[in-house]
DNA sequence: TAGATTGTTAATCGATTAACAATC
DNA sequence: TAGATTGTTAATCGATTAACAATC
């Protein structure tokens, strides 16, 4: 990373959907692209994709723009999706197997090692290959893998214990669907928030102030 | 709405956030608190709070702080949460089906009505007292229904055509957990995305960079 | 009344955009 | 070489924080 300086949450959030648009050019046979014309698909400024880019390293070329398949192999190296992470699962319910089953997590560098549940409901079970086993295996778990990551779909209730349980274990890192404020508790753990309910109520809001607000002003 | 003023998206990214610990306060007792308060318990500046909530109106009382049943009624209001918007989901796939059985739509002011899939598999079988129903009967049900809303739980090439129907349909609402992107054609719509890989992605970025990055300055 | 805390204006900070020299 | 487009610095814009008079 260019010298070290420490990268804005603005630019962090964006990087995903760089990534993605990348990929989907590279996969339509485009080789290369400037700023201009990417700025132009992903509804964004020139200036602002040569400023974002830049916060790691001159990938461009004057005259020419930017070479697609390097772009990608840089962000890959940017956001490590190459560098292997193992992760487990608490929370078997219909999120819990969804996100299990549908999420592609080998595409950003971690594997899922074990699913766990307290509903013995589950137990036994597979998806991809792994069983569901219960809570009560975590500790014995975590002790001979020492897993990296662990996406929380438990009720929030059972979210405080539960991270308590899994810090003290020696996980640093949480994927968090639940309503718990990790960060509150552990600032210094990594942790990406889901908030399903925000997103709903996000939209709720954009929809109530796109029919109630145009009609006067 | 105070002088009906444009809000800026850095203040609605927040207003979920502050109806769920308003909330959370209520269901503890709590009658009353101040923005200083506030702010500590949601890690924010009591300056902050107070100029997102006068944004929407003067909420408070010198000297006394805020009324946190009152302020959960007003943020219900401004969100929308209490008009009721009616919702069919599109695809009923691993995430479609956890999203119909475990969101709580109505919370929200939404009302789940129609589930469609393209797969037979599914026809016929009920979440919450909603029968999956197969694509082709979108159309009808529509015409009939006229639904607000639509979640998008299909994979992202379909999902294209499905937004093209859709709209011909007077759909003018999108949760999209699909990864193609509506705003760029429809700039119009309203459309809040859920994103979960590029949430992965983050966390990936972030734990990379707490360990790589920390080692040495 | 005195103390507390708001609502709001002013100051600061950071992010985005514009401009342009460097250079492929 | 001439044209194009980057990398980077400067200007602008917007969001956050600080300060304080208003007032409960």
């Amino acid at each position: 990373m260019k010298g070290n300086k420490e990268i804005s949450s603005s630019v962090i959030s964006r990087l995903p959907r760089y990534y993605r648009f990348l990929c989907e050019l590279y996969n339509n046979g485009l080789k290369r692209i400037s700023s201009k014309e990417l700025a132009e698909i992903m509804g964004l400024t020139a200036s602002q994709i040569r400023q974002d880019f830049n916060c790691f390293g001159g990938f461009g070329q004057q005259g020419y723009g930017y070479n697609i398949e390097q772009l990608i192999e840089e962000f890959a190296a940017i956001l490590g999706l190459n560098e292997l992470k193992t992760a487990i699962l608490i929370g078997a319910g219909n999120l819990g197997r969804a996100v299990a089953s549908q999420m592609s997590f080998e595409d950003k560098g971690f594997k899922l090692i074990g699913i766990f549940d307290c509903d013995p409901l589950y137990k036994g079970i597979k998806i991809r290959d792994i069983p569901i086993s219960g809570d009560d295996s975590i500790t014995e778990f975590c002790k001979g893998n020492e897993p990296d990551m662990a996406v929380l779909c438990l009720p929030a209730d059972k979210a405080p214990d539960m991270v308590d349980l899994l810090v003290s274990l020696g996980i640093k890192s949480f994927w968090n669907f639940s309503h718990y404020d990790i960060h509150r508790k552990y600032p210094e753990l990594n942790v990406a928030n889901v908030h399903l309910s925000d997103s709903l109520m996000t939209l709720s809001f954009i929809i109530k102030n796109s029919t109630s607000g145009d009609n006067n002003d």
